[in-house]
DNA sequence: GTACCTGCCAAACGTTTGTTATGTACGACG
DNA sequence: CGTCGTACATAACAAACGTTTGGCAGGTAC
């Protein structure tokens, strides 16, 4: 119901309806509408961060390109997810509270990718010439704004296509790295 | 109104009650509300790309970069129209022919980037290796998820630091373009 | 003058909203 | 067995919603 009507369909009678239940169950439960509206936020980044992910065995660079894939919209349960996701983004900014609850949660992302940019810095996949933070930082920008634009124009950007933007990006960093890059054709000197 | 409330407060009494007029007079020139909406989005679009920009008289990757700045939330009222733009991604995924209109509107945009990043290219400025369209992608992309960044978190994402996280990305593209670079202190051979 | 059209207001329509009040089934406890 | 608190359903509430309606100005046409 969220996917396809968005959060301005979210009313206390359509949540009872989809569990079959009564208002009368919700407002036993919870105060007003904005406390289930935090809560269904709440259950829903829990959802986002306990679902199965990649859980590829590697390190550095190549585990932050794996963090980074499982946020981009590569399947259809994926993109259903974020376009929940990007939605909530009205009510949020809307609601203070809501806010900092998602500033909160985008900042322990960042803090998550942090760890992998470090790692892959200290490997020498990645440039020490930009701070960890703003690598990080510009790891979860490149993968936010590539959700929205392939949320509105799927058919532009396909699975294939998203992977390959990543990788070309991934790639420059690295070219940019002090470590041995390994490039399939290097012109080494 | 739609900066602080969002979308979710966009009734038609709201809005004829900010142009004091009554809702008689809405309902007269618009069959019903999603027209109005749709028209209002019109609106903000259309403002947003006439609104008086950074007119720099350059080219190539500063031209793009000018674009860009263009795009984030360096200011309040930028920040302002960034909310509501934001905002506007929940009704407009509810709605296809609103989201066509919203995918219609970013590929202009990414039309008009790749007419800088092409251009970069031909000056060197840019590697060749990436195709012009999947640059652009990459930058719009960029730009949008350091909006959405910035708009959750305003503390942690001043007007310089995006300005820096923006230049140092561009900067590492730069690097691995094939034309003369000129870095501040380059080892030359 | 009068008939007519357009632009708009004020009020009301029926529906839906969030919230509250009342009623009831049922296990726990004395 | 009674009574009491918990867990809901049902119904009602006022407010707000999008939309419809009737009517009043004021210009035009004839």
């Amino acid at each position: 119901m969220l996917v396809t009507r968005g959060f301005g369909a979210l009313t206390l009678r359509a949540v009872a309806a989809e569990m079959d239940a009564s208002t009368g169950l919700l407002t036993h439960y919870f105060p007003n509408k904005r406390a289930l509206l935090r809560t269904a936020l709440e259950i829903l980044a829990q959802r986002s961060e306990e679902r199965p992910r990649r859980t590829a065995p590697t390190e550095g660079l190549a585990a932050l390109r794996t963090a980074l894939l499982d946020v981009l919209p590569l399947t259809p349960e994926s993109a259903a997810a974020n376009r929940i996701w990007v939605s909530s983004w009205d009510v949020a900014l809307a609601d203070p509270e809501l806010a900092a609850d998602h500033a909160g949660r985008y900042r322990r992302s960042r803090e998550r990718l942090a760890v992998h940019v470090a790692a892959a810095q200290r490997r020498g996949e990645l440039p020490t010439t930009t701070a960890t933070e703003d690598l990080a930082a510009a790891a979860q920008g490149f993968a936010l704004g590539l959700v929205v634009q392939a949320l509105f124009a799927p058919a532009e950007f396909p699975a294939e296509r998203q992977i390959k933007l990543l990788d070309d990006w991934l790639a420059t960093w690295r070219s940019a790295a002090p470590g041995p890059a390994n490039p399939p054709a290097a012109d080494s000197g």
